[in-house]
DNA sequence: GCAAAAGTGTTCCGTGTACACCCATGC
DNA sequence: GCATGGGTGTACACGGAACACTTTTGC
């Protein structure tokens, strides 16, 4: 039920306790416990991650980490890593997958960055778990974007600049992780294509990802063989060669596929 | 270099301060971030789970709940995992995997919980992120006389009692995982079962972790194929029936075959 | 017509799976 | 001698891996 009196002073009271109650909800960091977040993408033939760059007082020279945040104190983790991300590039229904909690009391050893980290959420920090999130992200307007006041970069993950924290050692992981991920579901690298794509495209993506060339004809074989990645009648234009088909990811096919469950 | 005036007064000051700093190390707990374990065994042919007995001010019911710890001050997860680990079962060296993080604010929502938590770690408790580890255990007098004061009990994954916070949840992403584990590194099983074990010990700790039965002729088929399972001489004795022949696991070999690295 | 990329089939091998009978031992 | 569990081989299906040439298009 709305009330109508919009004036009245018991209105005018409760809307400001909403509105502190948000505040406290919506701004009060719980500083024991953090999300980050690996955003994968491929860039330039490479496989990259989203950085974003930290600003030191008295340094000039760039200084990048990964996009994270200390949780709120009512915040689910999920919820926090979804936030990072839509705060990070903009996109929201990308699949997001926690993959390991790093807790290492040595990860604030270096004075450097706990100093960063007190100024930028105003609290006294001792130490700091964080669970770490991955996506696999598309590299485009959004993305780049989403907040103009943060400069983002997409780092080839074979030449990383310095990262603070344990950060390097996090994505390292998340790259061995996300691999594994797609074998299972690979319904991420279809997420992260466009809606219509040719064979090299799929096919690069998968090189680029696992590093390693595939076999053309086998490739398609495989890919012709999945009823869930569809043949259209588009075909490219404009190309100097022979135009190539595109394809279309089904997911209602998919769906039916993998939602097999592992019963206990 | 070891003073030898033990009774003066500097040394006693700093056996002292020592002891003192011991003290905060090992006793102060970190009251925002768990651990628990879900230490898995066979038992009667069941999957089954290692649970401690909760005491509960004015209930008779016995209350039970999965090994678990806040992490000290200056502990790392690992560390924290292997110390509950040992608590629990008086194991050392077993193979333990971090595999998720719970941290939904709901985990805190039953008072009854949050109290008994209170009154055991003498700490106000928020709320808690907790990390969730996995070990395969032997069933053993080890396992069950760790310490006296708690009660143990191997508690059949398919009719588990009542578990406090999301402690079932947790379980069943377990039994999830360590499918999943097993299949990468198969070395766990073995490091379950004795030293000497028959091919129907192997097999059966197959079938009841992945809760199916298995083809015997193709299971010995397989297990031939690895040549880290190695036919010993020795058969069983004593049994009315055909003497099963003993296996053993070589390690070596093993870890030759597994030291694949996924390079970025 | 030539450069550049698209697309297409066959063979081989290893692994998983289905399936039924004889062997050794204690009682 | 019989009950009990131990141990063995074959045939088929499937998927992955190796491998080379023709087609289409823009310039």
């Amino acid at each position: 039920m709305i009330c109508e009196e919009k004036n009245s002073i018991f209105v005018k009271n409760l809307f400001k306790y909403i509105m502190e109650t948000q505040k406290d909800k919506k701004e009060l960091f719980y500083p024991h416990v953090s999300v980050d977040c690996v955003l994968l993408g491929v860039n330039e033939d490479k496989l990259c991650v989203l950085l974003v760059e930290r600003k030191i007082a008295g340094s000039s020279e760039k200084h990048y980490k990964l996009p994270g945040s200390l949780i709120y104190e009512s915040e689910d983790l999920d919820t926090a890593a979804y936030r990072v991300l839509n705060e990070a590039t903009g996109l929201k229904r990308v699949a997001l997958r926690q993959f390991h909690s790093f807790g290492s009391p040595a990860r604030t050893k270096n004075k450097e960055d706990v100093q960063w980290l007190e100024n930028a959420s105003k609290m006294k920090i001792t130490r700091i778990v964080t669970v770490a999130y991955l996506a696999l992200c598309k590299i485009g307007k959004k993305t780049t974007l989403a907040d103009k006041n943060d400069f983002l970069i997409w780092a080839p993950i074979d030449s990383l600049p310095h990262l603070p924290f344990d950060h390097t050692e996090i994505v390292e992981a998340a790259v061995c992780e996300i691999r594994k991920w797609i074998e299972v579901e690979p319904s991420i690298v279809f997420d992260y294509l466009p809606l219509k794509f040719t064979a090299y495209q799929l096919r690069r993506t998968y090189e680029i990802i696992y590093n390693k060339e595939m076999d053309v004809r086998n490739f398609h074989k495989k890919m012709n063989s999945l009823d869930y990645v569809v043949q259209t009648d588009e075909i490219e234009t404009g190309v100097s060669h022979r135009a190539a088909r595109y394809y279309r990811f089904d997911k209602v096919k998919y769906n039916k596929l993998h939602s097999k469950f592992n019963k206990i």
